[in-house]
DNA sequence: ACCGGTAAAGTAAACGGTTACGTTTGATAC
DNA sequence: GTATCAAACGTAACCGTTTACTTTACCGGT
């Protein structure tokens, strides 16, 4: 095919001036004068000049350009923090490269690698719920591009991130539970082994310390941050008679997966068993029973990584890791309202 | 800051070869011999080597990356449909560069030069709701570049498109609620001056007709595709105290505006008044009122749409318009179940 | 001893810009 | 009338690859 692109040359030769002095106008360069910089620009439009971008960036060795790397997409928060990402990039006149992982750790190397390869200016990351492997992230490191971790972090390799107080927001949601009247309480927990599973386990331990229930280990259980994941632990405690009073669980998804557990085993919510979440949706408000969860603010988390990646990018230069924590609150719904012996649990 | 990225050369300095041996050792060309082939591996690797893009799509003079435009992120049709664009990129060694229009016809046109400029090898494209101005897409046209819109979309243009079959989704969705024996049905319609806006309201009123029951034409409203027209339609509608049975929502938001106005309102669905929408989200399932909703989709549509343009990119070449049409199917939930006499509105 | 062929490597130009540094011209200063 | 300077434009090199075209060296065949 021949995409006939036009660049400066073609203004230049059409003008009998230098692509020098077309770049140069194009751009507004004092070393232009008017008269030429009219007609210049004039030209370009006639012509449909479209400059290209991959030239620009290979001389100036800057892309103005941030990779994204997300693990999901269709989830409420990183809907929602990645829509608060594209608006500050805008706002800034930066463009994004999005990478989804699918919660697949070599696909995140892969797709580190290719933003490298892009050039990006800077990274701003939620690892995936496996990552283990850390060598793509040395890299970045090694190269000297800046990267700012969101919502799943990953500390000690020098990079700053943002998250949600996780252990906080926890221990505030359990600690309502507890309030209300629970003492069965349960926590599907993700996984342990990260950051965001460890602390928001943290914070379940700390709140169910400080009222001084014992944590039942029976009700403590691993295995991901899905629906598919609550579903599995759900049905796991089904089968084996063992439901507690009330579920917290790590993340929106895995509070629908109980919902989905609920719903197959013939359970109401919330009649027979509760649930509470860490991440919920707004429009749960319309909903019965709608959800009680811990709001994670997604686009609040989203602002503060990038204005943090791009005061990086302006201010380069070894720096101290740091970490920034938005404090999370509790959004009340019909779930966790207070316990009730169960027909159907407690006969 | 001195990013002292590596460079073919660097490799070639080491290894005292010309930079096109070792650009061809590490893409395998049969010009090299086996045992400078491992040598520049190996020292590529130990300098920490990675391929500049940007210089290798200069040079190529094709990026395969494909521009993604969409009006929004965090709406359950558009990330669905976006994860799945991901998905078949990735599968198919594509990078996306995506942006965001958010509904605002000006970003929309910027975004499209500046993915033009970014010389994307192709696009997909949903239009905002208040796209007239065609400019910046007869660009397109006229560089060239191969394009494809799903969901919502511009014809005449040359360009093909995928949809789902808005006009025969609506019309399934009021024909049922007719037969539930609903009469009095208004549409809330979105700005019928987009293609999906007038598909959708033509569903309707087809429905309307062959059951032979008049369209009033104070309960159809134009308002926009968010919650918010959602919203202001409905309380027009109850300020007035012209409500009807059952409003068919042109959008899951403006479905969503629906409850939120009925909230407002105090009045009950479906109690006092019901829902039937043209999308919605497959977590409706565990709540109540559970809305019933056409169902639209997303990663069916946005799979064929990459199908679509990945075929026009291997195969070059003017080609005639063409417009796949996914078929839409009804997912029912508690709104729209039959109407009943409401204590509210009818005393 | 000469020819042709091939494997393996190198040279130069191109991709479309930007930047550092020259050159020309005219006006101003002295 | 010459030195000085700034405005306006040009030249050449470079960014990091790829590609088209050579070159070199060695080998077998006659």
């Amino acid at each position: 095919m021949k995409r006939n692109q036009v660049t400066l040359s073609d203004i230049a030769d059409r003008l009998k001036v230098s692509k020098v002095t077309v770049s140069k106008a194009l751009r507004d360069h004092t070393d232009i004068g008017q008269a030429t910089k009219q007609l210049v620009k004039d030209t370009a439009r006639e012509l449909g000049y479209t400059p290209n971008f991959i030239a620009r960036n290979l001389s100036a060795r800057k892309t103005t350009t941030i990779g994204l790397l997300v693990p999901k997409i269709a989830h409420h928060f990183f809907a929602t923090a990645i829509e608060a990402i594209y608006d500050t990039a805008f706002a800034n006149n930066y463009e994004i490269i999005m990478a989804v992982s699918q919660e697949n750790s070599s696909h995140e190397a892969k797709h580190i690698e290719t933003m490298l390869s892009m050039r990006v200016d800077g990274l701003l990351v939620s690892v995936t719920e496996e990552t283990e492997d850390m060598a793509a992230f040395k890299l970045v490191r090694d190269k000297g591009v800046p990267l700012v971790f969101f919502d799943r972090v990953v500390n000690g390799l020098g990079f700053s991130c943002v998250t949600a107080d996780d252990k906080q927001g926890a221990c505030l949601a359990v600690a309502h539970a507890i309030e209300r009247g629970y003492t069965d309480i349960g926590h599907f927990a993700g996984f342990s082994h990260t950051q965001i599973g460890y602390r928001r386990c943290q914070g379940y331990r700390l709140a169910m310390q400080q009222a001084g229930l014992p944590v039942n280990p029976d009700w403590v259980l691993d295995g991901g941050f899905g629906e598919k994941d609550g579903f599995r632990s759900f049905m796991q405690l089904h089968d084996a008679g063992n439901l507690p009073q009330v579920i917290f669980a790590v993340s929106y998804p895995v509070a629908l997966g109980v919902y989905a557990g609920a719903r197959e085993t013939g359970l109401a919510i919330p009649r027979d068993i509760d649930v509470i979440s860490f991440g919920g949706s707004s429009e749960n408000r319309f909903f019965k029973p709608a959800l009680t969860y811990v709001d994670q603010p997604a686009d609040v988390i989203a602002r503060h990584a990038m204005e943090m990646l791009l005061h990086e990018l302006q201010h380069p230069g070894p720096r101290e890791e740091e970490h920034i924590v938005i404090p999370s609150t509790l959004c009340l719904g019909d779930t966790c309202a207070g316990p009730r012996v169960s027909k159907v649990l407690k006969p």
